[in-house]
DNA sequence: ACTATGTCATAGCAATGTTATGGATTACGA
DNA sequence: TCGTAATCCATAACATTGCTATGACATAGT
């Protein structure tokens, strides 16, 4: 029961937003009452909780995918489109996951878990020797910064201030900057690029395969 | 008493967050009924709406108060201060801002009016002759990238993922990445961030002296 | 067999956004 | 100065929202 309600829930939520996610709404499309979400849940908040918990458990599903090559900087960059269209095909959990507060710690747990991904592909491109220039620096706070642009353009796409074509272009030299100030070479760089775009069919996004190419359109208002 | 129930539904947004602004609440709020919302409004979304244009209004004039010296760079970094504290100094306004929709063309309008004052500083420094490596590129181009770093590392705060201590931190640092990649002398560089750490003081979030070190405080859950 | 516990259906409550109606005030032209 | 139109807002009602109280039913444990 709980699973088919955060199933529902979720759905709702992708299709609707979170306006169309309703007690009675949820109970009448499961097939209860509304007495049934109550006893699981508590709250019609903890119901949200869940939705977002559930949000974060598809993007991590889709970020430990990715497989690991020889070329960890084109793994990253896999692992970033991964991101980008995990977060842009369902841009209502996206928001839910983020914009919708409140946030206790424990959803602060759930979204470090699935940054760890990031954080772990990073690591491997600094134990490859791919960014000397950024010296001693932790690994996840080069991951943190990459990963705040691509929230950032994500966000701002989301926002409508933002076509998918120039996100995703942004995306590309965005990161490229940051590759080359922590030192990687631009040969290598560019090469694991066009690797990576030669990968791009392998990736699963919410288990269904993703597009062979990074622009597409399909934006819900 | 338009502008009346604007700035109390403002007010009441930045203390108690979008959850806290009811019709009957703000009636009361300003002594009148829920019919004078509805004369001047039409619907509750519409006065939500202008909440957001008042919070994109109040960004701007932050901007625009950033004064323009002979070192244009110091100038773009005490932008990106005021843009980080307008912010996080009313985080419940931001997130009405940007995260609340559903947006329309106006909206994004608003939106990008005040984007445009980050594409002038940027686009003086290119003309200052500060980043030549960007080659050919449109100023607007460099700018959104600092913008979605600068947009993304606040939203990762507003949503607890990140302290605020990191996020100035890697503020400065990714905004130094990037200007490095299109070209920036690095010497150079550090001084016009001393320069803006100097003028610090001289900014004005809200009416408000800003506090004379980026590091502080204060953040409602 | 009897209790205990977890699960859900029914019904109701306060609060929400919205609309209908009408009274009060103001604007303006004859 | 009067009459008419329009603007603004107070009162009251409506459907819908999240939430709670109550009780029926089923299963499990001793």
């Amino acid at each position: 029961m709980r699973e088919a309600l955060i199933e529902a829930a979720a759905r709702i939520v992708a299709t609707e937003g979170r306006a169309g996610l309703t007690l009675r709404r949820l109970a009448g499309e499961v097939g209860t009452s509304t007495m049934a979400i109550y006893t699981h849940f508590g709250s019609m908040e903890e119901l949200r909780r869940n939705v977002r918990r559930q949000g974060f458990a598809r993007l991590g599903a889709n970020l430990a995918a990715v497989e690991e090559t020889r070329d960890p900087m084109a793994d990253l960059a896999l692992l970033g489109a991964a991101y980008y269209l995990s977060a842009t095909s369902d841009p209502n959990l996206y928001r839910a996951m983020f914009f919708d507060g409140p946030v206790d710690e424990e959803d602060v747990g759930t979204g470090l878990d699935t940054f760890m991904y990031l954080v772990e592909g990073m690591s491997r491109c600094v134990e490859a020797g791919r960014l000397p220039k950024a010296g001693t620096a932790d690994p996840a706070e080069l991951a943190l910064e990459v990963w705040a642009l691509t929230h950032g353009l994500v966000s701002l796409q989301l926002a409508h201030l933002l076509a998918p074509a120039q996100a995703v272009e942004h995306l590309q030299s965005g990161a490229r900057c940051l590759f080359l100030a922590w030192g990687d070479d631009p040969r290598r760089l560019k090469r694991s690029r066009q690797r990576a775009m030669a990968r791009l069919a392998e990736l699963s996004i919410d288990d269904r395969q993703a597009p062979s190419a990074l622009l597409f359109s399909s934006q819900t208002p």
